[in-house]
DNA sequence: AAATAGAACAACCGCATCTAG
DNA sequence: ACTAGATGCGGTTGTTCTATT
């Protein structure tokens, strides 16, 4: 059984909206809001319109406090760090950027952060092959005549420090720590309500994103205990944890816009004994619970409710 | 100045989830 | 408990803009 079209396709506008409808659409919302049925809305304003596109339209660009433009180097830190360790949850990450949409998140990062952190990736590999086959001809050629080094600036992004800079795990070390991690970021996903991704069998119902912390915490442990998640994007599994302490510039500063993660540092010295503070995490710590370059098994997905401020999920607006 | 390529942005599409009946 | 319709989300595509040749 086919689902029923939203709209009938054939007396729908498609394509860029025109000044005018953007104002009808505006002003009625602004007037009546959106009157709990976006399907019927466009019928109501004469817009010949399907009701998506009218709610993608003001969610998008109609809408009041929507910034438009660059995004800061705060911003990419905090959509970045997101990424990482939720993966492609624009909605939650757009949650954490005032002002900013979805797919305005979304588009930014295909365009232009998944490059730059992809580029200067293949480079930072690109280098350390390099030194390993005894630095070729062209990476010489670029080192700074003064002390041997390659230049600073050899990757265009502020986000890559010099390869050689970045520590590696030893293989043995990693492996230690693989089962106290398991149970590390299983203890945090438990604690702060996790859900875990939807090819899980066990995951627990969508509705906890929205209870309380204890709450969500109660219905998600039985199927915490019993599963793991997956790290499944390329991107997320070819970083350590060191990398990205480096990437992101925040080897000993807490990572802006990531307040949902303080106090993290803690719950790490609860599992190993550690000894940081507890006002700073870096990403050495936060992914430690969250990424698992060894143990290929585990994703960082963490609860929207996780963060300060409430996600909105289904239902009216 | 024209052509082309690549980047950036806007919008569409389809699926998953939610919810009311 | 089930179903159909509505909504939300993320991936993808299409269009426009800008830089380069």
């Amino acid at each position: 059984m086919g689902r029923a079209p939203c709209c009938d396709k054939a007396n729908v506008k498609k394509g860029p909206w025109a000044p005018e409808e953007d104002a009808r659409l505006k002003s009625y919302i602004e007037q009546h809001g959106f009157g709990g049925n976006w399907i019927a809305l466009p019928q109501k304003i004469g817009l010949k319109r399907c009701g998506k596109s009218c709610r993608l339209r003001w969610l998008n660009y109609l809408r009041p406090n929507i910034k438009h433009g660059s995004f800061s180097e705060e911003e990419d830190n905090i959509i970045c760090s997101l990424y990482i360790s939720i993966g492609s949850r624009w909605s939650i990450i757009a949650a954490q950027l005032p002002g900013r949409t979805d797919n305005d998140i979304k588009n930014y990062w295909n365009t232009r952060l998944k490059k730059k952190l992809l580029g200067c990736k293949q480079r930072k590999d690109q280098n350390q092959q390099g030194r390993r086959a005894g630095a070729s001809k062209q990476a010489e050629a670029k080192r700074d005549p003064e002390n041997g080094n390659p230049p600073i600036n050899a990757c265009p992004s502020t986000y890559w420090p010099e390869a050689s800079a970045v520590p590696m795990y030893p293989m043995s070390q990693v492996e230690q720590r693989a089962d106290e991690e398991n149970s590390s970021i299983r203890r945090l996903l438990m604690k702060l309500g996790g859900r875990l991704s939807s090819d899980n069998p066990l995951s627990v119902p969508p509705a906890t994103s929205l209870l309380p912390l204890q709450q969500a915490y109660d219905a998600s442990t039985a199927s915490l205990m019993a599963t793991s998640v997956q790290i499944t994007d390329p991107l997320m599994t070819d970083f350590n944890p060191a990398e990205l302490d480096e990437m992101f510039g925040c080897g000993s500063t807490k990572l802006e816009g990531l307040d949902c993660f303080y106090g993290l540092g803690n719950m790490v010295d609860d599992n190993s004994g550690g000894a940081s503070t507890s006002d700073t995490v870096t990403w050495s710590e936060v992914s430690s619970l969250i990424y698992q370059p060894m143990v290929p098994s585990y994703q960082g997905v963490m609860q929207p409710c996780l963060f300060e401020e409430p996600v909105h999920l289904g239902g009216s607006q």
